[in-house]
DNA sequence: AATTCGGGGAT
DNA sequence: ATCCCAGAATT
């Protein structure tokens, strides 16, 4: 037996139940495969739900606001995707005439879109005989043929997407391709995969030769940077806040936060640049709100963060109730913060 | 070609 | 701590 049939045959076995394998519905697809980039189906599950049911078309999606849809995505991480896929639903609505490009090619063109999606997309919603080549696909590929070049290397990616397009079945590809991901999530795991009871232990390359733990291969770790994070906490006389919206590069784009400064600083040093980002406020107070800093942990930064709680005796024009701080988009650090407060 | 985008779960 | 997740865009 090939080793497309053994993964159509294991997938049909094993095949989970999930809210978008009920569908070809090619704008549902296109919401799944956007939400599970680097996102395990477990986080990004509740998030899908959430989407399909506030936005059960695309034309709801191009019609709300970009906080809305920011709002909406926060927690799940990698922002860009949540306003590119924004952007996308808008210029299918208004440039496509609603109708979602239907090939390979077309797909591609799409902001957000990449090789991987719109791969999947052709394949699921189209049955385009495309190839999807993602973090498990990579996996289960160098493993079973014995592949050790580095899978994030230009000539990895160019080899494996040739090598999975030789191996993928010739028909049935909507099933190959959801089922060799998913042989890749569930039984070819990264870690201490259960190989006794694989249906391609006869014939796995790194299983022979015992390379399954180093296999595949990744080029080097990312370094982290550290950053130091002052949130101005204000508390006006009406007992409203302030929040700004973080504009230009950078983590977080389009999200809402406290005023901040960076850079190390005791509450003296805080006490006198204050009015750097808040030039029409008196303080009248100033006190730290936790001694040791939060640390918030990206995977290029690590975020050592204090929150100063600001008492000013004006009432701000621009303030914002803390009973309405649920409605705005904000980071995860944000969010906790704002909970324990 | 290398870096940068989040957050969480498993080990 | 480290790894990696149904990757893509930017530098």
């Amino acid at each position: 037996m090939t080793f497309s049939q053994k993964i159509l045959d294991w997938y049909a076995l094993n095949k989970r139940s999930l809210p978008w394998r009920n569908t070809v519905n090619p704008y549902k697809i296109w919401l799944s495969e956007i939400m599970l980039q680097q996102t395990r189906v477990a986080q990004g599950t509740s998030y899908y739900l959430s989407f399909e049911k506030h936005f059960p078309t695309i034309f709801d999606l191009a019609n709300a606001s970009e906080e809305k849809v920011l709002k909406l995505w926060q927690g799940l991480g990698y922002y860009s995707r949540a306003r590119n896929l924004h952007f996308t639903a808008k210029h299918i609505v208004t440039n496509l005439n609603g109708e979602f490009p239907n090939t390979y090619k077309e797909l591609v063109k799409l902001k957000g879109v990449g090789d991987y999606t719109a791969s999947a997309i052709a394949s699921i919603s189209f049955n385009e005989q495309q190839a999807v080549v993602d973090g498990n696909v990579y996996r289960v590929l160098a493993r079973y043929y014995g592949v050790d070049l580095p899978i994030n290397s230009a000539e990895g990616i160019k080899y494996f997407k040739t090598l999975a397009t030789e191996v993928m079945h010739s028909s049935d590809i909507r099933d190959y391709n959801q089922g060799i991901m998913e042989f890749g999530a569930l039984q070819c795991a990264p870690k201490n995969p259960d190989c006794t009871i694989c249906p391609l232990n006869d014939s796995c390359v790194a299983l022979q030769k015992n390379l399954v733990g180093k296999l595949p291969v990744k080029l080097k770790k990312i370094k982290v940077k550290k950053r130091n994070f002052n949130y101005l906490v204000v508390v006006d006389g009406n007992g409203n806040t302030l929040l700004q919206q973080r504009t230009g590069k950078g983590i977080w784009q389009n999200l809402y936060q406290f005023p901040l400064l960076e850079e190390e600083a005791d509450a003296k040093t805080i006490y006198d640049l204050y009015n750097k980002v808040l030039p029409t406020v008196k303080a009248k107070d100033i006190r730290l709100f936790n001694k040791d800093a939060i640390v918030h942990k990206l995977s290029h930064q690590h975020l050592f963060t204090h929150f100063w709680i600001l008492k000013v005796d004006e009432v701000l024009e621009d303030g914002i109730a803390f009973s309405d701080l649920e409605k705005y988009p904000v980071p995860v650090l944000i969010a906790d913060f704002i909970k324990t407060f």
